[in-house]
DNA sequence: CTAGTTGCAAAGAGTTTGCAAGTTG
DNA sequence: CAACTTGCAAACTCTTTGCAACTAG
């Protein structure tokens, strides 16, 4: 994986200027667990609690760059909020399991349906350049598995 | 395929009450070509056109009732507004495969893909209700092949 | 120093909702 | 006729934007 130093030069490269936000939270990003997805409003309330004076439209903005820059990818999950996660390695995206009972998401790859999907944009004449999938799925009887 | 008939009586047997608006906007979506998608919006404009007295709110509120009977599906194309589609075959939900050049889409299927998401969700403990790929690639060169 | 960035509050887009009048079963 | 649905406009939610002050390069 990606080295921090490694993405702000990314970053620099592209012309983009270095602020302290911009760094803070390209980190916090960077930290989050594997999979791990945020709101522009759960960053600002991150940002919040650790007193880092950040707005909320920078919140947005910077999310915005970083996903236009290809460190963050957008998802979303059929809610109206935007959710971006730390965009690791591009020649492998993940894919989303999300549960309609209890809402928790959980994380897969599938490098069959990574296979079949650069066959077929093949066949369409088109290349492929990102694969969201997302099963909506209902875990098991009583407990839900996915949430927990 | 399913009559019309046979859908007026799903959402009869629903509890659902019918009304001239709601016919209205089943048909349309019944008569849409294969794969076209409508937003609240879209719907109310051809709606005016038609001058049927439907009121955008109610576009709003019928498009989620019918989506709630498994009629229509919502699906989003990462832009901020929701698109409905009929939903002909439960077990066979087609997919999409979005342009980032000129934003155009094009459907296709893939039963590998499908039963991959069955397999992968059984692995899970869960159960797949509903399986959406979008796959984002650019289309050839010059002409973009996918609006076309 | 200059162009780009920030915070704030106001504006915007899309969607939802309260309510009175009108309909369905 | 009781319960539900509609249209309207106001309210809401999430996101974007204009602007003056500030800052990176």
């Amino acid at each position: 994986m990606k080295e921090k130093v490694e993405l702000l030069n990314e970053l620099k490269m592209a012309g983009v200027r270095l602020t302290p936000q911009r760094e803070r939270i390209l980190d916090i990003f960077y930290d989050l667990p594997e999979g791990r997805h945020l709101s522009a409003e759960d960053l600002y309330t991150i940002l919040k609690k650790e007193s880092a004076d950040i707005s909320l439209a920078t919140s947005y903005r910077t999310l915005k760059l970083l996903a236009s820059n290809g460190m963050l990818r957008e998802v979303d999950f059929g809610e109206d909020i935007k959710q971006y996660e730390m965009l690791r390695d591009k020649d492998a995206p993940h894919h989303h399991l999300i549960c309609i009972d209890c809402g928790g998401t959980k994380e897969f790859d599938s490098s069959i349906m990574y296979q079949e999907a650069v066959k077929l944009c093949k066949e369409m004449g088109a290349e492929l350049v990102d694969i969201q999938v997302k099963l909506y799925a209902r875990c098991n009887p009583d407990s839900c598995d996915v949430k927990a």
